[in-house]
DNA sequence: GTCTATAGCAGGATAGAC
DNA sequence: GTCTATCCTGCTATAGAC
């Protein structure tokens, strides 16, 4: 593979991944993808195959490097800080999801192209469980386990991961509801009191209710 | 508007909400649509003028009510509690969208329409936030003020309820992901253990683990 | 109101020159 | 490895018979 080959084929994911992200993998056309990078409409089936063959490309090339890199801020955050408790755990992940190490762009695209493949799975859905989330699910799981109240088993310590995964994935993917409601943008105040929601929602929930039902 | 043209009409919306639904507006044809309604191509032209109208109208006339007839559901279930709390309000919320009115499959396809619109807002997004998630979420933040402590302004009531939200939306749309994670099924004992968690999580958050930072 | 037939165009993929 | 030219299929939309 020459130099000149691979600048060829990084254009190419990059737009590729770029286009589905936003529109979708049947919305996009390879005679787009081509002409955003700036080559020609053979290029794609002669450097992944076909359009599918692309579309897993981007995930393995872009999608998962980029996942991993959140992660690896995340575990490195938590690393530097002296007392490790639930509370840290929460800020950690909020930050290393909504500030983190990635671009906004980066972060948009992140998102929109898990949760399109959380709503109608291709192969890259496999791709990223397996590699990705359940390894970092089992990674937080065990984190958090020591500060778990006794009784509770995996299935409650799973919920609750997932419980604070979902406003970490909502906060991402809804901007445009989240902005609606509030009426704010997603600059960095707003990204720091989101984060600040998080912790405190994953440590108090609403607070300040009465804590028995009718 | 003759018996026998609403009947087709009617058909034509339901396969299409299906079909969008479960596929996207871009990979879903005319002629798939036509054919699962047992009607002709000319069809969709004739009762709603092009594909994106049919889109459309499969928001207006079919998502909007239900999203409707969830809300009704909360609302009596609210109402027909003795004593109002933060918990009743969290119970009353993930029973609506979790179990409530609707099939399965009509939960199913609400949430995929939903999240394609926010991944990827058109037309319908307009539709969706203005009649239906506004006033819900309007009417939501008026039933919890009375329970939220003193000193939280309005921006904390809606990432409150935003919060919330999530976690409905999430155990609803990422079910792929959850069962995955959890090993279990989407079955009634799983959703009345997620109700179950809603709640819990939304009074006291991970509960038990330290409530000071590092 | 429902159909068939077709116009008119865009899509993915490939063959073969360079 | 990159290009042009082209095949073939499938799409939306409409015209016009019934």
């Amino acid at each position: 593979m020459s130099k000149k080959d691979q600048i060829t084929r990084e254009r190419i994911l990059n737009e590729a991944e770029a286009l589905f992200a936003t529109n979708g993998y049947d919305a996009v056309s390879v005679r787009e993808i081509t002409t955003a990078a700036r080559c020609n409409l053979a290029a794609v089936n002669y450097h992944f195959g076909n359009k599918q063959k692309l579309y897993l490309e981007v995930f393995r090339a872009r999608w998962v490097p980029r996942a991993r890199r959140v992660q690896e801020y995340f575990r490195e955050s938590l690393a530097s800080r002296d007392i490790l408790s639930t509370s840290a755990v929460a800020q950690a992940l909020a930050e290393a999801f909504l500030k983190g190490p990635l671009s906004d762009d980066e972060r948009q695209r992140q998102s929109q192209l898990m949760t399109r493949e959380l709503i109608q799975p291709t192969e890259a859905f496999e791709l990223l469980t397996e590699e990705v989330l359940r390894p970092f699910f089992k990674e937080l799981a065990d984190t958090l386990r020591p500060f778990m109240p006794e009784g509770l088993g995996n299935e409650g310590l799973a919920l609750n991961i997932l419980s604070m995964f979902s406003m970490v994935i909502y906060f991402n993917f809804a901007r445009v509801v989240v902005s609606r409601i509030t009426g704010r943008d997603y600059d960095a105040a707003f990204k720091d009191r989101l984060v600040e929601q998080i912790v405190e929602f994953s440590l108090n929930g609403l607070g300040g209710g009465e804590r028995e039902g009718a």
